[in-house]
DNA sequence: GTCGTTGCAAAGCGTTTGCAACTAT
DNA sequence: ATAGTTGCAAACGCTTTGCAACGAC
């Protein structure tokens, strides 16, 4: 239920770094693109990545940006997530409900209307921002796969 | 530890109307995808709907699955989710943080940590469930877009 | 000089589309 | 008989992979 996690700051230079600690090498186009990824806030999309880095460096081809991208979730840089990757249809009928599915069991379930009410009003409170709960999961551990 | 989902019964009979109504046909690979997403409970993930139907029905090709899917769509039947596309990879250094994206203007935001704790804090409370908030993003609309 | 890295081209996967054959009505 | 539907094959966009050339060290 904690989430204290310290922030390092994570500079080009502790990445590049890191990088030869584990004998890679440092070249122009991985230059960029880690460049690219600081500059990034919030998520990083592949393609989106791919074409920005592209548009600074004429020629990187995107074969390197997608394996520069997973060395550097092997150095521990990035992160990849599971989270948004999902469904594509629901429901029509379906009310606005926040759905919860376990990453480890698979079980989903779902938050109650009320429940899904009160996670509206906490998230609108905030700068009057309207989220659009009709459809929207969200991955973690269920009770029982936390246990294990 | 269920929650009270009302959801509008909609059964074959009232889509196959409704399908009918519109001067579609009903064939038995519709029966067979119609059924299928009737079944689904949560989201439906195109590619995962069009091998379950496989699985039932030897031989219905996946374009008639992404054809029908949308039909179902045109009906109402279905909605189509564009919220959870996205992000791939996130800063490992980053912070659990919530995420929002103003679905009209772009512009992006965060909750305080103070406010992605009570989130979680919520939604803990349901069951137990602990989501994975390491990275998160909720669509909707900035309190500037709702005004216009 | 070594060996990690790149670009290229080909292949993979999910999805879309044109078209001729089929079939529910 | 008349459209709406289907399957097939081709095409598409994103991503991955094998391989030879390249270049950081």
């Amino acid at each position: 239920m904690q989430c204290s996690k310290i922030d390092p700051v994570q500079d080009t230079a502790t990445i590049v770094s890191d990088l030869r600690a584990r004998g890679h090498r440092l070249t122009p186009q991985r230059e960029a693109i880690i460049g690219a990824v600081l500059k990034a806030k919030g998520h990083i999309v592949p393609v989106e990545l791919a074409r920005a880095v592209q548009r600074r460096m004429s020629a990187v081809n995107p074969s390197t940006v997608y394996r520069t991208l997973s060395l550097l979730e092997d150095l521990g840089v990035l992160k990849h997530s599971h989270l948004e990757h999902g469904p594509e249809y629901y429901r029509a009928t379906s009310q606005d409900h926040v759905h919860l599915r376990c990453a480890r069991c698979g079980t989903d379930d779902d938050l109650s209307l009320d429940e899904a009410e009160r996670l509206k009003q906490l998230i609108y409170a905030h700068a009057g921002f309207l989220p659009d709960l009709s459809h929207f999961a969200i991955s973690g551990l269920c009770a029982a796969c936390q246990a294990r």
